[in-house]
DNA sequence: TCATCGGCGTCCGAAAACGGCGAGCCGGCG
DNA sequence: CGCCGGCTCGCCGTTTTCGGACGCCGATGA
């Protein structure tokens, strides 16, 4: 049974689902591929991963950490698997284009679909999907709209304990 | 999670199947739609459904028993529900055909389709699918054999206490 | 900077195949 | 005749298959 947690964030309200102790989701409501919550969810306003998930993206967003520590739930095709995890791998405050992350995910010539993947990354900000931009360095797209991967990217930019 | 339970009876080795506590699944190991036994479900040798449910087929199949007392879960399309429903309302001892089955369900021309939906019921013997045969008496298919949707049928013939 | 076009995995809708059927017909047999 | 077996042909929900469209792209050429 999937449990669910909404919080506020500096960057509006969000919520998160986990099932069986390991985070499935972090969205933020109304964002491009973000389920509707669902009848037969569980609300679990005192679920351990999901109030930790909660706690760190408010420090996250508030500057004071940069890395998150989170049991991420596996979903997805093997690749959009492959691809997750190397967005995984891209450090704070650097970002790849969609052509480089689809070479390290072992794909090649799958830029686009490598597009097309991040866009449907179930783990927002955690899964820093936010770090991809176009080989000439737009932004191009995000979930939760440019204006937010504008900030992220801002915010990460300026370094821990910098955050206003 | 799903967990599982191995037992032998006396048609042969079978499986049961139960998440959050009710029963998802009674299999023929081997038998036609059957599952095969994934290595992510939990065997569960002390699962009260589990073992509830092997007691009561071993009961059923001695001829001291005629009907069964356990949670099933609802899964499969509205369609087959239906179908699976009246399944389970014919009484022991008697038999219906598919077309009549497709009647009581709602859908008095779908006695083809009954048939498909009654070969996929994931409830062998508890729901009792034996029990549905052709309208001219052939017994048409069974997922674990004719021959033992033959032994069914006998030993319901038979009646309460009259079994081998 | 802006159109064009090639590349690639996924999603989605349409179409066809697939059954644990049944009624109607036709030939064979006694 | 009458009965039975076997064939053919409609029925109908589900599953599978298939093709095309779609995207958080990128290199190219004007």
């Amino acid at each position: 049974m999937t449990r669910y947690l909404r919080f506020a964030s500096a960057l509006g309200p969000m919520f998160a689902t986990a099932r069986e102790g390991a985070l499935t989701g972090v969205y933020f409501e109304g964002g491009r591929h973000a389920p509707s919550i669902d009848a037969e969810w569980i609300e679990a306003p005192h679920d351990e991963v999901l109030l930790r998930c909660a706690v760190q993206l408010v420090e996250y967003l508030a500057g004071r950490r940069d890395r998150f520590d989170l049991p991420l739930a596996a979903t997805g095709t093997p690749f959009q698997q492959a691809v997750w995890r190397e967005i995984a791998r891209i450090p704070p405050g650097s970002t790849v284009s969609y052509a480089e992350l689809a070479r390290r995910a072992g794909f090649p010539r799958a830029a686009r679909a490598a597009g097309a993947a991040t866009g449907r990354n179930p783990h927002s900000i955690v899964v820093p999907c936010h770090r991809v931009v176009g080989s000439a360095g737009s932004l191009t797209g995000y979930a939760g709209g440019l204006q937010r991967k504008a900030r992220l990217l801002a915010l990460e930019a300026a370094g821990l304990g910098a955050a206003a």
